[in-house]
DNA sequence: TAGAGGATTGAT
DNA sequence: TCAATCCTCTAC
């Protein structure tokens, strides 16, 4: 397994539906208050500035939008319905916003921590959820606008290749204000994960 | 400055 | 099925 943060230019690909299919099965490390923890990312979904679904669509900037203008490898980390924060992957270069939703991993490194952070919760109540993860790896909105690069938060290749027969796609969750948006198939999946927040849809 | 609503979760 | 919970954004 690769332990190195993956090279920026990863994230500065112009293709963020691409980055979103090719970050399933790569590892999201956090190293918090002397916890590591490490997951395999098994589920995300893509957004970008020119459809509806996202916070910075038509480019809105505001004072929470304005991370999703950082360059590409930036977190954007934000509180959802009051409660949960919901950690994302900001792509391609500078002032163009877009960015990658995780929505599950597979707990992998430090599961005691997770377990302890997710309030005795175990298995795939663990991960299984945008919200759950960023519990489980305790990450908040102080990560916000960090440096994937850095020590506290990164990413780095993953011990598994998946084959496409396995990669699901389908609409993203939750956006149904998106209108027509809301059925791009921006969502990805390792279809056999027991991890995935919900079911993948199959497309008709 | 008030009010509505949200890229969710967990309990009922 | 619904409450929790609070920040963000919009309208007045």
């Amino acid at each position: 397994m690769e332990y190195k943060p993956l090279p920026t230019g990863f994230y500065e690909q112009d293709d963020v539906v691409s980055v979103a299919r090719q970050l399933l099965g790569k590892f999201l490390w956090t190293d918090l208050n002397g916890k590591v923890t490490a997951g395999r990312i098994v589920e995300t979904e893509a957004y970008s500035y020119l459809e509806r679904a996202c916070h910075a669509h038509l480019e809105r900037r505001t004072a929470r939008t304005e991370t999703l203008f950082a360059p590409g490898g930036t977190a954007y980390v934000y509180l959802c319905y009051g409660i949960h924060h919901l950690f994302n992957v900001v792509t391609n270069r500078e002032n163009v916003a877009e960015a990658v939703l995780i929505r599950a991993i597979e707990p992998v490194i430090g599961v005691d921590h997770m377990e302890e952070r997710r309030k005795g919760q175990k298995g795939r109540a663990l991960t299984s959820g945008p919200g759950k993860l960023s519990s489980a790896l305790g990450i908040t909105t102080g990560l916000d606008g960090v440096d994937l690069n850095g020590e506290r938060i990164w990413i780095t290749e993953g011990d598994s290749h998946y084959s496409d027969d396995v990669i699901l796609s389908g609409p993203r969750i939750g956006v149904d204000y998106a209108g027509e948006d809301a059925l791009l198939p921006w969502r990805f999946a390792v279809g056999d994960s027991p991890y995935l927040s919900v079911p993948v849809k199959p497309v008709l």
